[in-house]
DNA sequence: GTGGTCTAGACCACC
DNA sequence: GTGGTCTAGACCACC
């Protein structure tokens, strides 16, 4: 956990990038359900944003249903497996999709593209 | 050609800007041996760029093989085909090599990514 | 539209009063499809709350689906009849469950409760 | 009986609240013809209140013909079944006239509100 | 200690 | 004008 700053010169705001950084860990398996997320003031302070701020990211991930807060006690990650992998499934799909544009606009046929693939994806 | 224009607020210099572009023209197909390049400082009035950024962007790709200018009659492409594809596969491949990383680290496995590939490069 | 002021001392929090007021208002049709919403700090000046608690109420009333905010012109009602349909039977269907339990909690039959019913309604 | 306490933050008088309870248990059935009460005095102690608020409740029971207090024997339960008959049917009237305009005010009609009730009636 | 609500007010982008 | 984000900080309830 909190591998990530803020980088207060983007356009995409705080409150999305604490978001964002979260979704990450969720999906890389860094963060698993019944983990123990930072205290709202604790992170507010660390990534020194105002702690509105980091609830207004907690709350939507709570929204969503990748965590649960409790009052007093802090907020636990708690997710249906089905829903992260679907999100995870939808990501990697959008990304392979537009690796795919990419390479027909180049003029790849697909066979090319499958031994690109083949010869990639058994030598790393 | 020319479905670009410079980005000013961006890092990447204006040159490298207009290389790139044409260098997209070229691995797409929009651009084939033999055809004429804009004169540099028609290019420049369009970019509303100096004319030395252009030519700049000119000599450069005259250097790397896949332009050749000739005093007095502008500059046509001219590149062996050999080279281009070695380009186009270095990119893929650059390109094939992140989506691969992203989806390690989501934890797919290497079966994971090949099924999703197989079902999407059949149906799009 | 507007005809409800905000009670401070009671124990629910003011964005939801603003929210349930407004959904009363869906409800009863006294606000439509397409009918603009006070803006923010219109309301927040009238309703003496705090522009961000007012964003809160509409924020809510957003994601689940009855308000649509764009930037630089406002709120509008927009939600799918069935939403507000079921939002309005659940509603209906609970306060009748509780109706009943107080009926047969005082000895009452169904036959006592249907006589009443048939009474009443159509006398009112 | 007593399965209550009394709620000091409420603004219904205590001893409104303890004889409310105690028609409550006459509508249920739990307190029936000839039962008898407990003493003003247990009763002050349990509910922690001054004897003569509970004195007061039972005085008014009294009078309104529901109980019935002797000299040396305490109260027991004594009334005319239509006189509380009456009472419970004029409260499950003012519930379902308040049911009613709920329904009403969300725009459902006599049909509607007719179907639910009769769905409802007769699946609980 | 924890989160939940709220105020007062700033600055930005969109219109 | 509009909404969207954010800060600084208060006060409350729950633990």
């Amino acid at each position: 956990m909190l591998r990530f700053g803020i980088d207060n010169s983007s356009p995409v705001p705080a409150y999305q990038q604490v978001k964002q950084s979260i979704l990450i860990d969720l999906m890389s398996g860094r963060l698993s359900n019944g983990d123990r997320l930072p205290s709202i003031r604790e992170l507010a302070k660390i990534l020194k944003l105002n702690p509105n701020t980091v609830a207004k990211a907690y709350y939507n991930l709570e929204e969503e249903g990748f965590i649960q807060g409790k009052q007093g006690s802090g907020y636990l990650v708690k997710f249906h497996k089905t829903k992260l992998d679907n999100l995870k499934l939808g990501i990697l799909e959008d990304e392979f999709r537009s690796f795919l544009q990419k390479a027909f606009s180049m003029g790849f046929t697909r066979k090319d593209i499958e031994d690109l693939m083949r010869r990639l994806l058994n030598h790393e």
